[in-house]
DNA sequence: GGTATGACGTCGA
DNA sequence: CTCGACGCCATAC
């Protein structure tokens, strides 16, 4: 996945929680994005800081439209989450998300 | 200024 | 394919 040098930060005096959770906002439903997918989105390599973010204020956003980048979900919030991905029928795999064909491009 | 932390990622066993 | 170790990097203290 190809990282345009000036890609879309929008603000980059904007704290990085607010760019994240805009990203989220506008992930579309049967859709997901993968942690460092969002990262990058918003013009960052800190992967696990969006996490930390989410933690904070994902309450507010789909979050269970974010997944790991191999398709799996953290312990914590896996069962919710698996249930409201299925409910908006995101392609599934056993217990992971099938990225090849859920993933978000951005369109 | 440095240290600890985590809804992560990748590579090797 | 699964599991563990190590690396990353923005935040909070």
């Amino acid at each position: 996945m190809p990282k345009p040098p000036t890609p879309a930060p929008d603000d980059a005096t904007r704290p990085l929680s607010e760019r994240v959770l805009s990203c989220v906002e506008q992930i579309p439903p049967g859709k997901v994005l993968a942690y460092s997918d969002v990262a990058e989105f918003v013009g960052t390599k800190a992967a696990r800081n969006v996490g930390r973010i989410m933690a904070a204020e994902g309450g507010s956003v789909p979050w269970h439209r974010v997944v790991r980048a191999d398709g799996s979900l953290a312990p914590h919030i896996r069962a919710e989450q698996l249930a409201r991905l299925r409910a908006e029928g995101v392609a599934i795999r056993g217990e992971r998300v099938d990225m090849s064909r859920a993933r978000w491009d951005g369109r």
